[in-house]
RNA sequence: GCCCAGGUAGCUCAGUCGGUAGAGCAAGGGACUGAAAAUCCCUGUGUCGGCGGUUCGAUUCCGUCCCUGGGCA
């Protein structure tokens, strides 16, 4: 039984899929501990998304074991009960192998969800959902609002009045379960959400978060999404229209697969031009999850480039 | 060389019938609990091409010069 966690966290294009698979086989061949790579990255579930996601490659998952990645489809998209659900059981399978678990990815919310919980709710059905979404293409937010009024004004300050995706979603959470998502944030809230010191398993965990200059990041990331094209995203958006997907699937409206599609309907002048369109939303991306993770505590600070000894000193301090 | 159009925010452009200016995008900051690579909020940014003239006052009107694009030679 081992229950040390370690998380590598950080924006994207920071280098997280390389440094934690050198992390995991120096784990594996110099402290002789039984190493797995657990993502939570909220699109490398998706089998069919590998490109534009940056998904680690077969080969370079050929060495160490990749969990959470090619779980679910595109067609029907995961969310973060889902992700926490299945990534608590396996998490605590691997732990009572003694396999000492890294956890990497960028989507902060995920890991927040896994480690500190989530409200008290429940997967909107699609009868409710439609019915709410209905009302709101029909008649606008207003009739969401005045629903809000009577039954959980608390929400109605703690949102924008534009911010139209979680005022439904209060009025969903409502209709599902008769509380107030307000009370629920209240509960959360009182917890410290953004403390990782005091989480609900009794994991040890250890946060490494990587990051370097915006400067050179932004050179990195212009580079890597150039790259996407060489090696076929725009080939892996053609094979999923001839295998009869949409391409207006949820995931598919994510950075890198958007402007593609985009692109491929004829909505960019040139190939360059896309390219530039996502190279910016990718730095954009970069900026939130930074203020994210910056409110999460602790966190070590590591530079991908030139702190790899770093980092592993200090897992192996962590690990002994 | 001549004719036309234009030179205003980092970019694309709007505007001021004369009282020193504003949109979109970009940028910076923030929020975030079953869509999270999503969604939402807040915030600037300026020798209004240069120099003269008219005027109480010019980015706006006039002259001239420079630059860019198009046309004619």
């Amino acid at each position: 039984m081992r229950n040390q966690l370690i998380i590598i966290s950080g924006p994207t294009a920071s280098g997280k899929t390389k440094t934690s698979i050198e992390l995991a086989k120096r784990i594996i061949d110099q402290l002789k501990i039984p190493a797995v790579i657990v993502n939570f990255d909220s699109l490398l579930f998706y089998k069919e998304i590998s490109i534009g996601t940056a998904k680690p490659t077969k080969s370079e998952q050929n060495n160490i074991e990749h969990f959470m990645i090619d779980i679910a489809s595109i067609s029907s998209p995961m969310n973060a009960a889902e992700f926490i659900k299945k990534g608590e059981i396996l998490i605590k399978e691997m732990m009572s192998q003694s396999k000492c678990v890294i956890l990497v990815g960028g989507s902060a919310f995920y890991l927040r969800a896994l480690l500190k919980g989530m409200y008290e709710s429940i997967s909107p059905t699609e009868e409710i959902k439609d019915k709410f979404e209905l009302l709101y293409q029909k008649s606008g937010i207003e009739p969401i609002i005045s629903f809000l009024e009577k039954h959980d004004p608390q929400s109605l300050i703690n949102l924008h009045e534009n911010d139209h995706y979680r005022l439904i979603r209060a009025a969903i959470h409502f209709e599902m379960t008769g509380t107030t998502i307000s009370s629920q944030k209240k509960i959360l809230d009182e917890l410290s959400p953004y403390d990782f010191t005091d989480i609900i398993h009794d994991w040890k965990t250890l946060h490494l978060y990587l990051d370097l200059p915006k400067d050179q990041h932004f050179e990195i990331i212009k580079t890597r999404t150039r790259n996407m094209f060489n090696i076929g995203l725009m080939e892996e958006i053609e094979a999923l229209s001839q295998q009869g997907f949409s391409l207006l699937e949820k995931p598919l409206g994510s950075i890198g697969y958007k402007e593609a599609i985009d692109l491929r309907n004829g909505l960019y002048a040139t190939q360059e031009e896309c390219i530039e369109r996502i190279a910016i939303s990718t730095r954009q991306l970069a900026k939130s999850q930074r203020t994210f993770f910056k409110k999460i505590t602790p966190r070590l600070c590591f530079n991908p480039l030139s702190d790899q000894e770093k980092i592993f000193s200090t897992v192996e301090q962590f690990l002994s």
